[in-house]
DNA sequence: ATAGCAAA
DNA sequence: TTTGCTATG
């Protein structure tokens, strides 16, 4: 399974206003994870619509897709194709582990044991077509371009920053810089007080920023290197070496060199490691896409929102007017809305 | 996660 | 204004 590598990383503490005009590739399946995963109720059900869909995703995209274009930020989501066959035996770990919180999520709701029924549900968290689906018509009206990855979101993600089409990677992992992402930003979000897990307490969250080469320099080690440390640790594709954490990780490449000397002389091997290395230096990613933002169709996505999934017209229209005031300052072209 | 409201 | 809490769909 895999472990990160953040003790040995750079963090900066941004605010969301110092994002304003960047060009952000969202992790769209991160994003919308955690969208489901914590929008919920006191009893630990999703929202959802009349019909008993869930509509969760929806609610974190547009709020938080709206704070974005208010800012002037621009946002691109990023959705995953097909996951490396190497990352198999995390999927059917994640998978076990989300139906043994299934069925403990059935009793605690069951006891009425909400505390752990929020906790196990949100262990369960899966997507599904249909969310994504939606997902894609709400950007769509939002006026936000969507890109298809051929293979992991994230090295598409990173792949669009490194061509300089984009400035920065949104998601909570790692990954990203291990693919080359020039920027990282984890926490992206707008309010500053989150409530802790079982907990009556609140904590302040900022977003935090990481620069490539600000960690590299700092280590004095290249991407690859960076790659091999994570290699040791563990990764989505590999285990990692028992009792190697990122510290050691990186004392050992940099004695050593290369993640195959480390190996040889600590006598451990790693199945795959070539392609694993693969993965990360020369990820499977497309060229096709397009990054255009349009104005945002208000009467598609009140019907959308408010009449087919049952959100408030007043919050709605609000929220849509809002972005429309912020964009009344600045100057605009004709068709395209930046 | 975010909006919106009430109390401090 | 800031903080704590509930409702949202």
């Amino acid at each position: 399974m895999s472990r990160n590598i953040s003790p040995i990383l750079v963090k900066k503490e941004v605010s969301f206003e110092d994002l304003a005009n960047k060009k952000l590739a969202i992790d769209a399946y991160n994003t919308l994870y955690q969208f489901i995963s914590i929008i919920r109720q006191k009893n630990g059900t999703s929202l959802i619509n009349s019909k008993g869909n869930i509509t969760s995703h929806l609610s974190g995209v547009f709020y938080r897709t709206s704070n974005m274009l208010k800012k002037n930020i621009k946002p691109v989501y990023v959705f995953d194709g097909e996951p490396p066959q190497l990352k198999f035996d995390t999927i059917d770990k994640r998978k076990i582990i989300r139906e043994e919180a299934f069925e403990k999520y059935i009793i605690a709701r069951e006891n009425k044991d909400f505390e752990n029924a929020i906790k196990y549900a949100q262990m369960s968290t899966r997507l599904n077509h249909k969310i994504i689906e939606e997902t894609v018509i709400l950007l769509k009206y939002l006026g936000i371009p969507s890109v298809f990855a051929p293979s992991e979101g994230e090295s598409q993600a990173a792949f669009m920053t490194i061509k300089g089409d984009v400035d920065i990677v949104a998601s909570q992992d790692y990954d990203s810089l291990l693919f080359g992402s020039t920027q990282l930003v984890r926490n992206l979000a707008v309010g500053k007080k989150r409530k802790l897990p079982n907990k009556k307490e609140y904590v302040d969250i900022t977003p935090e920023l990481y620069i490539l080469n600000e960690i590299l320099e700092k280590h004095e080690i290249d991407r690859e290197a960076l790659v091999d440390i994570a290699i040791l640790v563990g990764t989505d594709y590999n285990e990692g070496i028992r009792n190697i954490g990122p510290k050691k990780a990186l004392k050992l490449i940099k004695k050593y060199g290369s993640i195959e000397k480390v190996l040889a002389a600590i006598g451990k091997e790693i199945e795959n490691l070539d392609d694993i290395k693969n993965i990360f230096l020369h990820p499977n990613v497309t060229e096709e896409y397009r990054l255009v933002w349009y104005k945002p169709d208000k009467e598609k996505i009140i019907e959308f929102l408010c009449n087919e999934h049952d959100f408030s017209r007043e919050r709605v229209i609000k929220t849509l007017d809002e972005i429309n005031l912020s964009k009344t300052d600045q100057q605009r072209t004709l068709g395209e809305w930046f």
